[in-house]
DNA sequence: ACCACTAGTGGATAACGTCCTATAGCGGAG
DNA sequence: CTCCGCTATAGGACGTTATCCACTAGTGGT
């Protein structure tokens, strides 16, 4: 069998979860970007990697832009200044929103899973082509 | 609070799951182009919808480029000719891949719902903010 | 002075999905 | 017979999103 290093199977494509997770993130309390990327990495939803900075910063001024985040700068605390961010009543409505459909998500998911499972198992066992599932449609 | 129409949140974006759900139609037998769009289209993945017929056929060509699938033409039927694929040993094992990824997946996404069902019930209970700002830096 | 860490960003690129359009075979309505 | 519509496949253009690389800027340690 060939690497799936970077055959989209092997999860390095699996994503879209970033905007949800930094609302879940920002719905505990307001925090700047880097925390939050900190934050991201210890999620879980992660695997591990700290996500790309400049990917949840542009998450960030999109939902901005979306209204679904607002924005203060800190520069009261040591080191550079700090972009913090706060949840807006319609960044928690989207969340709720992100609740429901990753829901949905996660059934379409189930569903595949099982649908994936069914006739895969061994490499040559598809030797039932005569077996005709006759009803069925 | 604005429409989330064309947000991402409302799941219209969330996809990524088309190459493993041929993968899971092609492992229970040869089909074609056309075939596989109306039986992903019933999938239950698709929320209902059709798939985009032009990204089913253009996620075909590269897993074939990828030898995950293997097509012949068929022009013995009436009408037009059909590129009937079938799943190749690799395709198999990609689809193996998939599944224990789909499955590291699922449990992301189920830990991202508990995460994000935790704390924005309400706009207004986040009135804890003086509580543990003493440690940590 | 140099370097590492914190904090935030811009540019380029690539992957993927989606909309619109085009083709060819073929069967039925007018 | 022509037009229409369905089956079946495919290309072009576009938008979104993620990722890699490089950059600015504050602050403190060697």
């Amino acid at each position: 069998m060939p690497d799936f290093e970077r055959c989209p199977c092997a999860g390095g494509t699996l994503d879209k979860l970033v905007r949800p997770a930094i609302l879940s993130v920002l719905a505990a309390g307001p925090l700047h970007g880097y925390r939050l990327v900190e934050k991201l990495g210890s999620l879980g939803v992660s695997r591990g990697v700290q996500p790309d900075p400049t990917g949840v910063y542009r998450a960030l001024r999109s939902m901005q832009r979306m209204r679904l985040v607002a924005a203060r700068w800190d520069v009261s605390g040591p080191g550079p200044a700090k972009h913090v961010f706060r949840l807006t009543p319609a960044g928690k409505a989207c969340l709720r929103t992100w609740v429901e459909t990753l829901t949905t998500y996660r059934y379409a998911i189930d569903e595949l899973l099982v649908t994936a499972r069914h006739a895969p198992k061994s490499a040559k066992g598809s030797a039932k082509k005569n077996a005709k599932r006759s009803a069925r449609r």
